[in-house]
DNA sequence: TTAACCAGATTCCTATATGATTTTGGCGCC
DNA sequence: GGCGCCAAAATCATATAGGAATCTGGTTAA
């Protein structure tokens, strides 16, 4: 972490979001490795700052589900996503982001059609001179996500996706490279359906994205948890 | 707020969590009213601790949505929600309660029918005995929707809910007395449906119960924003 | 009457200090 | 060689202190 970078000139007061931007970025980084402890006294002298904020930052990303803690030992670094966990969030995904560009598919000035382009078209040079592909990939599909679930018009969907924080909890499962290409082809396609006011169709492109999207990060667990044999349905009933 | 009340023999280390129930019971009692200030100093003394603790918890309460925070005049209770607010809180809870209530009900021992009928019969005893029967009723109707999300088997659908705070929300809307009575019913409807493992069922039931809750929540804003005359169906695009 | 201004007091926000708990390293014992 | 115990060090968690910003009320000028 950079020695503060203090929004007004250091000695200031933002202490507190400054060290939340700061050791948010560390984590999402991977600058602090998925599951070690922090040391609250290094943290603050790295910073420049006191431990008192950087106590407050740490209340504050334990409710971001970016660290946990443990009553008299501190607190660590959320580890990595097992395999259900992954699931759960894609779940939750598809209960939310198809729902959200079904909303944004409307033919009102709240179609973010605009803004998709601009972001796709703003990536596709990014992607030709990058040095870091896959940190301005999580960063374009993050906006580009989220832009979607502005757009929806409820600032209750959107707030609930963004503190699942799934591109930084996905992304730091794959440090390989990603193919770019993949991922942009998928949002164009939820893009031309939303700018067509097509419900439906931005529906099921946004699906197929967050399928698609769950096969490649599941890759991570490949060989991990072998599908049960098939065991066909039930006899009979447990229940009652 | 009472003087601490704390769990260990006072003086102890628990203040944070300790602090955080009495200030979490106090916003969703009412204790606190709806976008009053907080004065740090007065919280402190009130509970016989320091700020410290007290500003570490406010951060948490910021990121649980109950308390907001303006840089340089300190923090505030959440404002109660206006009627925009609450339609975006009951469309997240038709997108993710009905969901959870399919996934419910299937026939494996996840299956929270037991969990749901002992709720519903120890609350029907306490209906007829008690002195605080909003109280109850909040409290019921929490444990009753949790148990729910949380047989779901998705742990970030359920976390997704919980930091709604949908109940604390609402139930600040609505100061005066409810009928128990309803609510009880639909939600033997739902729990019928969970224990005869009809997904369908349960999601149509759950469905029905969220529906009629925004509508009467929605009595709150009665006649403040009438809905517009019909205009009918769009003449021609606006967006491209 | 209204608006602007300005000290005094309050309150926020960070820093530092101190007691309590946990971790670490080393030694003896089995 | 491995395991358990104990003191020292490190770390956590709260209390207290002080500088900086904001709020309050009273006064003056337009």
């Amino acid at each position: 972490m950079p020695p503060r970078q203090s929004s007004d000139t250091s000695r200031g007061k933002a202490a507190v979001s400054d060290v939340y931007a700061s050791m948010r970025a560390a984590i999402l980084e991977g600058e602090m490795a998925p599951g070690a402890r922090i040391n609250i006294d290094a943290v603050s002298r790295s910073l420049g700052v006191s431990q008192t904020p950087v106590r407050e930052v740490l209340q504050r990303l334990e409710g971001d589900n970016l660290v946990v803690y443990s009553p008299g030992r501190g607190y660590s670094t959320t580890p990595l996503l097992d395999l259900v966990e992954l699931r759960s969030l894609f779940e939750f995904r598809l209960l939310v982001e198809p729902w959200a560009a079904r909303a944004a598919a409307v033919d009102r000035l709240a179609n973010p059609a605009a803004a998709l382009e601009k972001e796709l078209t703003g990536f596709r040079k990014t992607m030709k001179v990058t040095k870091d592909l896959r940190q301005d990939l999580v960063a374009h599909d993050t906006r580009f996500h989220d832009t979607i679930l502005a757009a929806s018009g409820n600032s209750v969907v959107r707030h609930a996706f963004g503190q699942t924080h799934c591109h930084l909890h996905t992304f730091r499962l794959y440090p390989a490279d990603v193919d770019g290409a993949i991922t942009v082809a998928e949002h164009s396609a939820v893009t031309d359906a939303i700018e067509a006011c097509d419900p439906e169709g931005a529906e099921a492109a946004m699906t197929r994205h967050i399928r698609n999207s769950f096969d490649r990060f599941a890759q991570a667990f490949e060989g991990e948890l072998a599908p049960l044999e098939e065991v066909g349905p039930p006899r009979k009933r447990i229940i009652k």
